[in-house]
DNA sequence: ACATAATCGAGACGGTACGTCAGGTCTTTTT
DNA sequence: AAAAAGACCTGACGTACCGTCTCGATTATGT
């Protein structure tokens, strides 16, 4: 019943996947199909069903190597580092402006967009969104946020899983629902308003 | 071509709309499909094509009509009233505890997720899902907001449009990507960092 | 569940059973398939799948319709008749004669064929074969012979439904396991010796 | 590329023609599958392959073995002997009600139908089929007719080939077409009929 | 009051994709 | 060298829905 995992061929892993992202970024989500991956792919359908339960999981491992060959290719040592230059509000508003950009890519945005819908209809796939996609970056916030605490520049009461919400929960928000455009401007008043919060000094 | 809204059949209309809530609770958004949605309700598939462009469109009608009836039962005068009582943090925690509530509720949940996926990948649907859906309720917000600027209790200089999404975007974003699970102590440490801001004072 | 016959569409009836002869005649029995026809028609799989279960029924209906068409094409009047010119001997080896013919010709050949194989081993199919291509010549053996009794030509206690097995079955049988070639010669051999019996005179 | 047959496995070979008549008892030829032969001889499918270039070859072998076996059981010396008591008819009775017991029990029936449809439609596998299985009691038919000829029970002018399908024909035609029931009375009947013919005397 | 035209329920149709099955080839490891 | 195991590409299966279309049957005015 469970196939044999090495004796899979590498060769059909990576066609696989490439063909994933390139045809969900030719046709979106709900026009990609299982079949058309194969073909793209010159690979059998079978060959898919064998190693993946749907066509959001096929994505969901294309998203998690593309995000992975990307690294690789930049900052060979630092894949995903969070600058600390001691100025924390410089420093969340640089990565919250790299994530705005990287949101409004199309490499990125479109596969990006298809998870996020996929898994909030189907909690399997947002629980393994989640875990691959979104928590590694979140947790580099959540260290972040404790230097800044230990430095003195965050409150040291909040509990950091939290705050970072602060941060991001809006973009993430603004970009899901669409309800307005995103931009650079927008990521640094929201660095500011949580900073200092809404009430006046 | 376009048909004669003044003909249309008020019953079908209806049965259309319940069969849309019922199904999309009992098999979930994926496994809806018209022609059960036709089928639940007794009419013929062309009933629906000739009055919606697509399931989604179906969906919505049906959630915002939800809406309108849950309005109509619960408060007469003010549907969707956001309470003043002078206190703002007060007043944040109440709502964001109802709206925390409402996503957690089976009836709302459901179908809520379902447009918010769709929203996701088909911009369309997004925006109708925004201004009818969305838009009404944030509207809300900054309004009260506005009050607090005048009553002294929100920085002047603030955007009331951009303050409010540090309320409601983390919640909003936990929901959908369901990165942790809400509740009424997230909601008020929300409003509580938000107001006060992550900075110390 | 039933699907209603007086909306079928006669023009894909026709067109899928035109298809299904043409392609068994170009790829043979066990290369034919549904979604072949299918495509050769212009029609949809379910437009086969509503109307009949399986290649072998769509064959079956395909191959009365041949010769029904035949039929109204040749004798306008006596579409399945069997000559009486009162020498039964000779009678037999006319319509045997022509059976061995029509057996030997491409166009009845190969669905024939594959018809007889089908029923072989799938009681149901063969039940239908029989009944609407075998029995409806049969019976016409039966009517000749009894009229040969009637005569004094044949004996009077036989079973003609018996009896017409000794002149069809020898060539049936050859054609179907091949075991040798059919000729005019070995009909006429045939003949002669079921009327004349094999102990000598 | 052909391989080497004297370093065969025996065990394997018997265990897939046991499969093959179990499975093609158990579903019918239809369902008979060369990856359902070699799961239950546990045996790999290349090793079928390697051997045999279809289900039917496979069959026919299978059949072959399972014949030599009865035949070994049975009468050691005298395998498929002919009966010749002096009395043609009654042989022919003999032979012929054996010859219908057999199609009508299930170990050679559906294999035989099997083989017999699957050569209908496939000239290689009929070749064979007749050659191996068919031929070698047919010839028995020729031998009896001919001794019954040197002793002028049977027309000395008649060709013993063709004579012998007037008794076989009949019985085979109603068996494969199963247009109606095997019986003995029927395979006496056709008999008699065979011998007397159907003139009166 | 009735003719008439649009809507309605029903469902057949040409399609596309589904997820499964098996065919026949190929490769890896074991005997 | 052959065998057991099974991954692979291929192609067909039979099913589910899509969105379009054609049918009477049924309203629901607008003369």
């Amino acid at each position: 019943m469970a196939p044999n995992a090495t004796r899979r061929s590498e060769r059909s892993h990576r066609a696989i996947l490439d063909a994933a992202l390139e045809l969900v970024a030719e046709l979106g989500y709900p026009k990609l199909t299982i079949e058309a991956i194969a073909a793209r792919a010159g690979v059998g359908k079978q060959t898919i069903y064998r190693w993946w339960p749907s066509k959001a999981a096929v994505l969901l491992d294309a998203f998690v190597a593309l995000g992975e060959r990307a690294a690789r290719e930049a900052g060979g040592e630092a894949p995903y580092a969070f600058p600390d230059t001691g100025d924390l509000e410089a420093d969340l508003k640089f990565v919250l402006r790299a994530t705005v950009d990287e949101l409004r890519s199309p490499t990125y945005d479109v596969p990006y967009r298809a998870l996020a819908a996929e898994g909030i209809v189907n909690p399997e796939i947002a629980a393994e969104f989640v875990s691959r996609v979104m928590e590694p970056s979140l947790q580099l916030y959540v260290e972040r946020l404790r230097a800044a605490q230990r430095a003195g520049q965050v409150a040291a009461d909040l509990d950091p899983r939290i705050a970072l919400e602060l941060v991001t929960g809006p973009v993430t928000a603004r970009w899901l629902l669409r309800t307005l455009p995103l931009s650079h401007r927008y990521a640094d008043a929201v660095v500011e308003m949580a900073l200092r919060g809404l009430s006046p000094r």
